[in-house]
DNA sequence: TATGAATGAGTCTTCATTCAT
DNA sequence: CATGAATGAAGACTCATTCAT
């Protein structure tokens, strides 16, 4: 990881074409930044993480707030997008929320170091991501989910104590807390972590029934076609 | 706000009985751990919004470690008691989720600052409270709820596809992550903050029942002598 | 200079009331922004011909830019306050000039660095400190006394050739140009430095009469009462 | 601006004859070390206002050195030898003074940023330039022309308050003073900025006659020879 | 001739911490 | 109980300089 020809000058600048230093410095400052948190990484750390010196983060970032845009721009629009870019509005609220969830769940797996990321820096009101984040997210959508289930309401086909809105990111925020605590709620009780389809079933299992002992078991499973296509 | 008699000798410039500056430290360090984040809270912040110098900070708690340690144990430690000190065996799942509920919400009433630094610093895995914080968990009565859902499950009294112990950490995640983004939502989507009670609604909505459509309307609200007892 | 009593136990901390840090953080960056201009000057340097650490130039100024301030409202603006304030219009544009560039050279004996920092900082364009310090500039005098000399001029009493706001200008400059440069050209030239007596006579000579011969000798030195007054 | 013979061969991408980088390369660094001085300076800068990557700056000059010998030796070098070559001693005191702060003007004039550089980076006891200029001044010749002014004393003809040597400093010094600060002047007093000629009679009635009255107006500029041959 | 990648040294600035008062 | 003065260590950022291409 740190580099492919050991054969280096100590000391001397070095150029290796096939670093693509840029790259390995923001993946190194996402993790980072999901590990301690945006405030606590420093440039050093991320500059040894991606095995060059802290003066190279500078040249590829002017400062830090570039390379924080960065981060957000490359990383976490591209993330969001391929999570929401899919819904559309011709699903029932259980297909659209739980296709939702499983796409979170499946870029999780690609980018593990988001939902850490997502409850430390964009949800919490100092969070330093926030801002530059919100201008991506698309609330259209969320929006239109939310109609979707005020709509399912009315015909009585959905639980009327439920804030639509709200539910949507209930949907998303049980995703982003249990990913993120995936590792340490294994370790505090003696389990193997929970694989992302369990966690799938257990989400949206809630989020479709709750405790509701059920009628017919796993009653939201049992769409035959859906099931066939799932996440392969 | 804690000191109410101000029975203060005048004239003695740097001695103001009244102050109890340790207690107004601590709460400044609260509320900045969650504003800012741990990492982000200088002692001349603190210091600053207590009224008193840096210095001063250290008079009170030697170091940054102990300063951090007194907010958990004088702070979250009882915060979590109040939470959990109340759950006995002998109720039934529901009951014991929706008695959980409601008393987080409470507690989060009169300290607002905790569902913020909950999911900054303690589920976190780098979060800089969590370690300090996990050996006052009552981990045992998280199992036992998990327990008391697994039995309700045996007895087809309660979801199957729901993990009984990740339940419990799903109930208190709702709670937390609606709580602490209340503001945020509400200004993003032009609406009035939801109160205390809507969100016990919601949340106990999609614990009990998920999207089911109501068989009976609000049919966990609708045990009377719960309802009567709510909230003092 | 650098610390009255070394009895100090070295890397501590130190407290020593007889310091006055702060004025000799003023006297160090004044005399060091004259030496090697202000873009030049590092708070290291600064800090360490006062004997402190550099952290300790930011206590006491909380970064640059108030150091500077300083140094500007502290020392230049006294300065010009003390050369510019006995300007009263009752005098002849010959006793005004000769007056102002007395003082001039007086106040240079005491702030040494002055006539440096005069020309590379405040003359020059891009220098550091000219618009700091334009705001404290007496252009209504400087005004009043070119107006002086343009009344003389009207009169027949003054050269018509000279530009009369210029000429307080050339005055000020010529005093500060040789003060500026009295070490050097003594050194180029093996001569002993001019003293402040023998500068005032050039100076004075050529702008009251440059070049031409003298009708009567030394002219503007004849008046008995005033030079028995110089310099106190 | 000094290559017009634009016959470039197009399509070659990083080489163009017609460029001669070198000589943009200094031209940036006079104008620069005139801004903002040389100290302030960076490679980044240079480069950037002659179109190029700081990395070329160090082809042409290997380090900071040898960048700042160039700039006096071929910039500062010789604008000091056109001024002072013409210097001859057969002529009186007047006219060589003359002669000299005319050629100046004149000079500064194709080099505008010779004064401020002069003033910051010369006579200033810290000036970058000082050392590296020093042994080019013609210090012979300024002698010389002391003697000369020593000389018409004297024989009663010129002004014994006048120091020989000084005045020749104090001509030079008054130019290039006034020539450094002419835009900033006529901006704070609203004028139009004085032009090389009217800037000529000044400084020259100055070092001639002072604020003496005219005995006849203008003597200095009765010579009509000399002024037919002003600056072609 | 020209550039992009890389670095080491240095600067400004912040911060926890210490201590005499 | 409270502060002001002081420091060392560390962080962001800049810059001259080097080198492979």
């Amino acid at each position: 990881m740190r580099s492919k020809n050991q054969s280096r000058t100590a000391g001397r600048p070095h150029y290796d074409p096939s670093r693509n230093t840029r790259v390995q410095l923001l993946n190194a400052a996402s993790q980072l930044f999901a590990e301690q948190g945006v405030a606590a990484t420093t440039f050093a750390v991320i500059a040894s993480r991606a095995g060059v010196t802290p003066a190279m983060v500078h040249y590829h970032f002017r400062d830090r707030d570039e390379l924080i845009d960065a981060v957000v721009e490359e990383r976490l629009v591209p993330f969001i997008k391929s999570v929401w870019g899919p819904v559309q509005p011709e699903q029932t609220p259980a297909e659209l929320v739980h296709g939702l969830v499983r796409r979170l769940l499946t870029q999780i797996e690609q980018e593990p170091w988001v939902p850490s990321t997502w409850m430390r820096e964009i949800l919490n009101e100092g969070g330093l991501l926030r801002e530059r984040l919100l201008r991506h997210l698309p609330f259209d959508k969320v929006r239109m989910l939310g109609h979707s289930v005020g709509l399912a309401q009315q015909l009585g086909r959905a639980n009327l104590d439920v804030d639509p809105l709200l539910f949507v990111f209930s949907a998303l925020g049980l995703v982003m807390l249990h990913m993120a605590t995936l590792r340490v709620w294994s370790e505090i009780f003696h389990r193997e972590p929970s694989g992302t389809l369990d966690l799938e079933r257990h989400i949206v299992a809630i989020l479709l029934h709750g405790l509701e002992p059920n009628r017919e078991p796993s009653s939201f499973r049992l769409r035959p076609k859906r099931t066939q296509r799932r996440n392969a």
